[in-house]
DNA sequence: AAGACACTTAGCGCAAGGGCTAACTATAAA
DNA sequence: TTTATAGTTAGCCCTTGCGCTAAGTGTCTT
């Protein structure tokens, strides 16, 4: 269940990047090699490597050398965590609306008492 | 579509912290205090404040001082941001699935072409 | 065998994130 | 009118994030 959590903030993390955003986009495409996913961003090489290991690491992507040039895939399983965690957080909302909509009631009272 | 940009990099950042998702499942449940909030983590109150502002800052929750107690509650719209980022993802996959499939067979036969 | 290519590794610099304490402000309660 | 409560502000510490350059490794190409 922390392992979990741990998971959760990797994803969250990589994807709060735009260059990260941007290489899923690409890679939802089809599959690309480094240079070519390099190649839009004005950014030396080995600092966009550092974005290819943040999302290989939250596993929304998985690489892969053959000679010299790693191939890139992006890893769609992943995004069901993401999918869950926003479904269960609806859910939670969706079972509180009765006690919400008295607290709203409640604080407009309070706030214009006419 | 760059101020867009911004904000998903804060939503997600946002939720890429398991103090602030803690937060976001309790106040799912309905508006609270900040000292209630604060109260099941270990932590110094300008610690936890920090994670607040942070969460107002994304636009995640909204929050309002009444007296000495300031009330927060949970933007649910906010969310829109992420599924949209989602579902949008989620046309590009769906969109080049023959394109993959091909790319897929192709490495297969240079791996094992017998 | 020499050179080009596609990354990799190492290490630096600066800004931001996430925690803390100490001291302050404003409101409510006694 | 004190005292307690609920936040707030200021400032420090350490780690992590995100960019860079320089130099290294292994794999094609010529």
């Amino acid at each position: 269940m922390d392992q979990y959590s741990a998971r959760l903030d990797g994803i969250f993390q990589a994807l709060a990047d735009p260059t990260r955003r941007a290489v899923l986009v690409e890679l939802g495409k089809g599959p690309a090699t480094i240079s070519d996913l390099a190649k839009p961003f004005d950014m030396a090489l080995p600092s966009f490597m550092k974005h290819i290991h943040f999302l290989e690491g939250s596993g929304l992507i998985r690489t892969q050398k053959q000679g010299r040039v790693r191939t890139c895939a992006i890893e769609t399983k992943q995004f069901a965590m993401i999918e869950n965690w926003l479904s269960a957080q609806r859910a939670i909302w969706e079972g509180r609306n009765d006690r919400l909509e008295r607290f709203v009631l409640a604080e407009q009272n309070k706030e214009k008492p006419e």
